[in-house]
DNA sequence: CCAGGTTTAGACCATGCGGTCGAACCAAAC
DNA sequence: GTTTGGTTCGACCGCATGGTCTAAACCTGG
C-alpha cells in the first residue's frame, strides 16, 4: 500500500500521478512499464515518488485499485439483475449491465487494459492487495451467476468457475475485435450489436432447455425458412463470398 | 529470416538453439525474453548467435515458424471436417480436431504460449514473416467456417471474423482454465469434458434454428424436468455452496 | 528569526539489456 | 608452410532499468 503521505497530497497532484501511471501500465503491462517514464510524465521527481510509494509494485496496485474504484462507481449496482424473477428478465437486465460496461470501457479503455495487466503479471499474485482485488471481482461474478441459476437463466451443468472463465474470454475477444474495428464498422451494424453480443452470452450460459425461448430467432421447428429477417450478416464480410454457397440443400 | 548458415548447422545444435528460444519466448513473451538467457541455455556464444540470426526478432520469428511447422505436422489435415455433408457430421469431425488439438497443446504447451507471444507483440506486425504466419492461420479458420456454413453447421448472421474471434477467445479461456486446474479436477469429470467443451462452441456458432438439434440435451419443450441426467455439475464447485441455495422454487 | 522535521530533487548505483567487434580458431587451398 | 575465409568466442558498448541516498528547499511552531 502507498505510504500514507500520498493520500495527503493535493488532489490534482495525486491525480496526475495516478493518471500517468494508469496510462503507462495500461499500455505496457506491469513488467513492460517504465517507472522512469511514469515519473517523467507525472512531472514528479524520483525521490518524491519513492517517498510516496514503496516500489513499482506498490504504485501499480495503488493505480489499479484507484482505477477499479472509479470504474465501480461509474458502473453502479447490480440490483437490476439480482432482482430479476425469471430468465427473460435476468437477461434483459444483463443487457443493461452490458451496455453500461461497454460505455465505460469505451470512455476509458485503460480500465480494461489495467485489468489485463493485473491478471497477466504472475509475480503479483502473492500480494494481499492483489488477492483482495481478484476476490472482489470473483465475488461479483459469483453473485451474478448464482442469481441467474436461481431464476433458470443460467445452466447448472457447468462448473460456475468454468462458465465465468468462458464468458470472460468471450467478452475479451469481443472487446478486442470491436476496439480494433470500431472505426471501420458500418454504424448501422454497430447499433444492433449489443443484442447480438448478448445473444452470444445467452447461448453459452443458458440451460439447454431454455435455449429455444431465449436465443434470438430460435424456433422449435428445427428447419426454418432459409432466409430469416434476422439472418442478415453483421458486417461487410458477406460481400466477398456468399455467391458460392447459396443454400444448404439438406 | 535467419542467415542461411543456420540451416546448415548440425541438426542437434539447431534443435538446442530453437528449443531454448522457444521456451524462453513462450515463458516471457517477445519483449520479456532475454536473448542472453537463450544464449546461455543453448550453450552457444553470443557471436555465434549473431552470426546465425540478424537480431532478436529474427530468432523469434524463426522459432515461431519452426514450432508452428512442427505443430501443423502433428495436427494433420482438415479433410475430415471439410468432407462433412451435414451439420451433425461437421461438428462430429470438429470434435475430432478438437481432441487432436488438445492433445498437441497438452504435449507441448509452448506452442500455445508462442502463438500468444506472437499475437501480443505489436511491434512485429510489420514483419513479412509475421504477416505470412497470421495469414496462414486465418486461412485455416476461414476454410473451416466456410465449410461449416455450407452444410448448415455454422450461422451466417455473424461476421465470420467476429465469430472466429469469439471462438478463439472461448478456446483460450478454456485452455487457461484447464491448464490451471488439470491436476485438481476430478478425472471422471475430465473425461466427459471434450463433449461439453465442444458443446460450448456449437452453442456459439450454430444457426439459431439448428440449436435444438445440435446442443446437448436441448428439448423443444421449454421447461424440462429440473433434474436431468446431464444436469450434473462438472467439478467440485457445488461442494462449497449448495447448502444455502437448495433448490429454485420455480 | 531560527530550529527541526518534512518534503523534494536528481545524481548515482548495480544490473541487465540487445547488439558490436576484433581476435582466435581451424580446415581447406595453394 | 602459409594464406585464406568461414566460424566461434566473449569482452565490451551504450543505454535504460528499478532503486538508493544525500543535500538542499520548504514549512511550521516557538
Amino acid at each position: 500500500m502507498p505510504r500514507p503521505r500520498f493520500d495527503q497530497l493535493p488532489a490534482p497532484k495525486r491525480r496526475r500521478i495516478l493518471d500517468a501511471a494508469a496510462e503507462e501500465f495500461a499500455q505496457h503491462g506491469f513488467d513492460g512499464a517504465s517507472y522512469n517514464r511514469i515519473i517523467r510524465a507525472a512531472g514528479v521527481s524520483k525521490g518524491a515518488m519513492y517517498y510516496y510509494f514503496d516500489d513499482k509494485q506498490d504504485l501499480f496496485l495503488t493505480t489499479v485499485e484507484d482505477t477499479l474504484a472509479r470504474g465501480q462507481e461509474a458502473f453502479g449496482s447490480l440490483d437490476s439483475v439480482l432482482a430479476a424473477t425469471d430468465a427473460r428478465g435476468f437477461w434483459d437486465a444483463m443487457q443493461g449491465l452490458n451496455r453500461r460496461a461497454w460505455s465505460i470501457f469505451y470512455d476509458d479503455p485503460s480500465l480494461l487494459a489495467l485489468g489485463k495487466a493485473l491478471l497477466a503479471s504472475p509475480g503479483l499474485t502473492e500480494s494481499a492487495t492483489y488477492r483482495e482485488l481478484v476476490a472482489r471481482l470473483d465475488g461479483v461474478m459469483r453473485e451474478l451467476v448464482a442469481a441467474g441459476v436461481e431464476v433458470g437463466a443460467i445452466r447448472r451443468d457447468l462448473d460456475p468457475a468454468l462458465l465465468s472463465a468462458v464468458l470472460l474470454g468471450m467478452g475479451e475477444a469481443l472487446d478486442r475485435f470491436l476496439i480494433a474495428r470500431v472505426d471501420t464498422l458500418d454504424p448501422a451494424a454497430l447499433a444492433g450489436l449489443p443484442e447480438r453480443v448478448l445473444d452470444l452470452f445467452v447461448r453459452a450460459a443458458a440451460p439447454a432447455h431454455a435455449l429455444s425461448s431465449l436465443v434470438l430467432g430460435a424456433r422449435d421447428e428445427p428447419r426454418a425458412a432459409p432466409s430469416d429477417v434476422s439472418d442478415q450478416p453483421l458486417a461487410d464480410a458477406p460481400a466477398e463470398a456468399p455467391a458460392e454457397a447459396p443454400a444448404p440443400e439438406e
